[in-house]
DNA sequence: CAAGGCTCCTGATAGC
DNA sequence: TGCTATCAGGAGCCTT
């Protein structure tokens, strides 16, 4: 499952083999990878082709390619299970390939020569989609996602304006880190291990947050978030731009994420796991003790 | 308007 | 053995 980490790799890797490339033929295999694109397939198609593509940018889950000399951007989601893959042109098709993109020339690695950029996505959360790029966005960033909030390995993200975010709102904590407009990249996972980390329960109401708790969890989110991506962008040396939610940095020491009924790092208390919204939050119940009223 | 719930989708796995 | 139910979950959209 994607998050920031996992995106930021996929984005190193289409700075390295797909920027600066002029786009070609673009094959559309399945309606809903582009749905965001609301002229649909055919149009996504014809405007891309002929462009040249910029330094891939990121925010948070999504990136986007700039085009060169223009005010439109490439958005990219890769929901649950999309994946951003170069290969040989005479790879066979995966399974779920949804969009290919041909290339006209190579990039200046002339070791990328005679590939292709395809999404390819089984579960379809993901996406592509063209876009005009924000009015006062000096980076190319998509309007649609102008309401995303930067994220927390952002040097401008703005630590005191989420604090007082968290103060002003009438939430819990684990919802806060998952409400992108407040903070951008954390997911599921992540906020688990984050929580975790700072012995915070993710039923605590975020209105009672002291400034020292806030400045210690979002430092837990930094630090979590940049030991994974130190981790999967150790294996990103091959053709391959990859997210893989099986492998890669996934089978590292996960500390809280899907470990019920086993022992908690900290004090070996067995791991608890609760439905929450639709999944699930794993945490320890001595080290996270929930706050009164709260089962 | 803020907050919370619903829904899209496919494949792995559990359970009967 | 083979079917059905459950789970995974990001974020737009809808309701309250």
């Amino acid at each position: 499952m994607p998050e920031l980490p996992e995106v930021e790799v996929v984005r190193r890797g289409l700075e390295r083999w797909v920027a600066h490339r002029a786009i070609g033929d673009v094959e559309v295999l399945h309606p809903r990878a582009v749905r965001r694109h609301v002229a649909g397939a055919d149009d996504f198609a014809q405007r891309l082709k002929g462009q040249r593509i910029g330094v891939p940018m990121r925010r948070g889950k999504y990136l986007w390619l700039p085009l060169e000399d223009t005010h439109t951007s490439v958005l990219a989601h890769l929901g649950m299970s999309g994946q951003l893959l170069v290969q040989p042109q005479q790879a066979p098709d995966e399974k779920h390939l949804r969009i290919r993109v041909r290339f006209t020339d190579g990039p200046d690695d002339p070791a990328a020569a005679g590939t292709e950029l395809r999404f390819v996505d089984q579960r379809t959360f993901g996406g592509l989609s063209l876009h005009e790029c924000a009015a006062d966005s000096t980076d190319g960033l998509p309007d649609v996602i102008a309401h995303i909030a930067r994220d927390p390995l952002d040097e401008l993200f703005d630590d005191a304006a989420f604090h007082d975010a968290l103060r002003r709102s009438r939430t819990t904590i684990k919802r806060a880190l998952l409400n992108q407009s407040l903070i951008s990249g954390v997911g599921n996972i992540y906020a688990d291990e984050a929580l975790w980390r700072a012995k915070v329960h993710y039923e605590r109401p975020t209105a009672g947050f002291t400034r020292p708790r806030t400045a210690e969890l979002l430092g837990h989110v930094r630090n979590v978030m940049a030991e994974a991506l130190a981790v999967g962008g150790t294996s990103f040396d091959s053709l391959y731009v990859n997210v893989n939610g099986e492998s890669g940095y996934f089978d590292r020491s996960l500390d809280a994420y899907g470990r019920e009924d086993e022992p908690c790092r900290r004090c070996g208390t067995p791991m608890r796991r609760r439905p929450w919204m639709n999944r699930s939050s794993y945490f320890c119940p001595r080290c996270q003790r929930p706050p009164r009223a709260s089962s």
